[in-house]
DNA sequence: GGTTGCGTTGGAGCGCGCTCGAAGAGCGAG
DNA sequence: CTCGCTCTTCGAGCGCGCTCCAACGCAACC
């Protein structure tokens, strides 16, 4: 009863191959991650669900570099970092409306040109 | 009155830079863009009206190497490809869409993490 | 003892979309 | 004649986010 998961087993329950992980790792967006006694990974449950949630960072267009940032506030300060990691969280939230309304103006000129049949000259 | 433009006015008419246009002829973006006397790339107004559709293209995801496929089937088969162009200006149009539907879900959840102030761990 | 299997590390390589630099041509102005 | 300007080509370099390899370690199994 382990209750610890190798990196392969991370892998399959994040969908983040081990490859991946252990280049997070390096980058410095899972810090201090444990190890068992032959110096492989072990991983917990809280690195499932820190995984899922730096995905979801990266999916919304997150930089590498600011997740970093933000790991290293949640290793050093933990608690007392909260408002400025909550600072990151709302800048990134604004960033992403806005490619979402850029996006959406994007899908909107699209759709009028594919019910227009497009205009002569391709564009 | 020459009605037509060097580079340079191209890339500020249309925010591209110069090195970039380049680099979109280079890369089968621009097809046929005819020369001066002295060589020089002499743009008129249609490149206007294509460098902004390749950039909305771009703006909207679309890959470098998609828009070449465009590109050449209005150059070789100008309006007998239209149907297939259409095809594929609907298909990036229904990435698009999904896109930001994923990109709203990531909205969706930033906010109720900023709302709540975050989890304690950080996620 | 050899092989299989899962892990480790460091570092190289890749795909994308530019971006930049070097070297040179051709022109007008001073 | 030289300077400065804008343009040309070719090719290298870059930033990002992985992705992959080579070489090795260690335990288990036949």
């Amino acid at each position: 009863m382990t209750d610890s998961m190798g990196i392969r087993e991370l892998s399959d329950r994040t969908d983040v191959s081990p490859h991946a992980l252990r280049y997070y790792e390096r980058a410095g967006l899972m810090i201090d991650v444990p190890r068992d006694d032959r110096g492989r990974r072990a991983y917990g449950d809280e690195h499932v669900r820190w995984v899922a949630f730096l995905r979801r960072l990266r999916d919304a267009g997150m930089g590498i570099s600011q997740i970093r940032e933000y790991a290293e506030l949640v290793r050093a300060d933990g608690a007392a970092s909260r408002s400025r990691r909550l600072e990151i969280l709302r800048a990134h939230r604004d960033e992403v409306r806005d490619r979402l309304a850029r996006l959406s103006e994007h899908l909107e000129v699209l759709d009028r040109k594919v019910a227009d049949g497009c205009a002569p000259d391709g564009t």
